[in-house]
DNA sequence: GGAATGACTCTTT
DNA sequence: TAAAGAGCCATTC
């Protein structure tokens, strides 16, 4: 169960945004004890259902853009989401760094 | 055991 | 941070 350690810890730290801010995967990843895993944390939001409570919408790269392209179904979504909890963007880009989560 | 893949990041240009 | 290249982690075939 240590490989499913990584997801858990993963899982911890994205569910540790506070509300009204973004984290970029990479800091995920370190904070999570797994550094330069930033891929990891993709690969795993890709796999989450539609139904999960994670708040993978808060999970950006770190040129503080979405990493997925313009008009997907997640893309619309997670700025949806972003919007709905004062977190401008432009585009794909957040308008702000200091939407940038600060641990 | 190696090669390919992925919602990435870092260091130079 | 714009663009290009190399690097890193884990999953999958």
């Amino acid at each position: 169960m240590d490989n499913n350690d990584r997801e858990i810890r993963l899982y911890t730290v994205i569910q540790g945004i506070p509300v009204g801010k973004v984290a970029t995967y990479g800091q995920i990843a370190s904070l999570a004890g797994l550094p330069g895993a930033a891929r990891l944390v993709g690969k795993i939001l890709s796999g989450l259902p539609a139904d999960t409570s994670l708040p993978w919408h808060r999970v950006i790269n770190a040129a503080g853009k979405i990493s997925m392209p313009e008009g997907s179904d997640s893309f619309n979504e997670q700025k949806k989401r972003l919007t709905a909890e004062n977190i401008i963007l432009t585009g794909s880009q957040i308008i702000l760094k200091q939407y940038l989560w600060k641990p």
